[in-house]
DNA sequence: TGTACATCAGTGAACGCGCGTTCACTGATGTAC
DNA sequence: TGTACATCAGTGAACGCGCGTTCACTGATGTAC
């Protein structure tokens, strides 16, 4: 009996695994998840249709994949950079973590902020998962308090966190003109939140 | 030749019109806009797939039309009712009467909350003028200024709106017992940024 | 070392189905005179 | 008033197409002994 496939066979199996991730990102970004299809991401990802259920059995277990996965480590990213800051520079900080992001992979980011609000109601439950921790992340940053993080975040940080995704929506349309202003802009009303002693 | 088609046949045109756009905002909660098909809306209507070409070219022209019809009319109440508050109850005021659209029309509302980050462009830019507008009339209603409408609204008021966007959004989720403390939350992080001097 | 066997990602053919779109038609309504 | 004609929302048949899914198969890789 195979107990363990070599590394090669499972290198190889993550690589297309990963090519289906990706073609399916790219194509929401111009579609919607919603309007996907197993044929045209398995075409976009180079592999036979049938192909696809040797990695997942439908498309919805492939979008729980890419948030649990790419989306994760994004925000978990985005936390660890606003832990490592000095208190004063917090939301500077995690402003332009968020966008460098958002330039870096902007199908992904464009992916996490249309599903946060979508319609797939397993999608906005753990993207609203990864917001809290975010925001939690966000609150012991400023703060200095590590608080329970299965308990609701601070109303600050949790609204800090809200205008931090819908800044990056605004910027995949912004042209660049504008960014500058939206980052200015959203530092400000980050600052001003976590600033002020809330519920 | 005939100028003015009757009465009748005008609002016979009108009802089924108005129940295909409700149709589609019924399918598009479960599925998401981008899901929809055309033959599957006008079944939901109770028409003929061919009948649709009656009323709109495609679903996109049909998902303008709720955007600037339906959308439009709840942004624009939203803006009145903040203008009609006391300067000092405009927050509780537009917070309340956003949450009490999300229990009238749950429906349009998740369409809303879900396309102003959506895949489709045009509903974006469209959703976004609305919030736009809103913003100003939120400023407009706070401070007593009125601002040019063409020029993007001050970064406390556009938060606060983003806020309350997403406020609706939690509250399409929420268990009735989280509404109360979701609402209180709204109120106060609107209060902390239109009480600060911004940008 | 060689041989027989197990695993499993990827495949091509085939299926029935719902899709978007076209077309010519119907029938109710309204106009011209 | 009656008659001929125009408008137009709605329709059913038909089209070609891409979809999701199933199936039996291939061939590379690894194991057992």
């Amino acid at each position: 009996m195979v107990l363990r496939p070599s590394l090669e066979k499972k290198e190889e199996k993550e690589r297309v695994r990963g090519a289906l991730l990706r073609a399916a990102l790219r194509l929401a970004s111009v579609h919607g998840f919603a309007g996907l299809g197993l044929r045209e991401v398995s075409r976009e990802a180079g592999i036979a249709p049938t192909s696809f259920y040797r990695h997942f059995a439908d498309m919805e277990e492939l979008g729980m994949a890419l948030i649990r996965e790419s989306a994760g480590r994004v925000v978990r990213g985005l936390g660890e950079r606003a832990r490592a800051a000095p208190r004063d520079q917090v939301a500077t900080v995690l402003v332009d973590a968020a966008l460098a992001a958002v330039a870096l992979d902007r199908e992904l980011l464009q992916f996490m902020v249309a599903e946060r609000v979508g319609a797939f109601g397993g999608f906005r439950t753990l993207l609203r998962a990864e917001s809290s921790a975010l925001a939690h992340a966000l609150h012991a940053a400023v703060t200095g308090t590590l608080l329970d993080p299965s308990t609701p975040p601070p109303a600050a940080a949790e609204a800090a966190v809200i205008l931090l995704f819908d800044g990056c929506a605004k910027a995949l349309d912004d042209v660049p003109a504008r960014q500058k202003l939206g980052r200015d802009h959203l530092i400000w009303a980050i600052q001003q939140l976590m600033a002020a002693e809330g519920p």
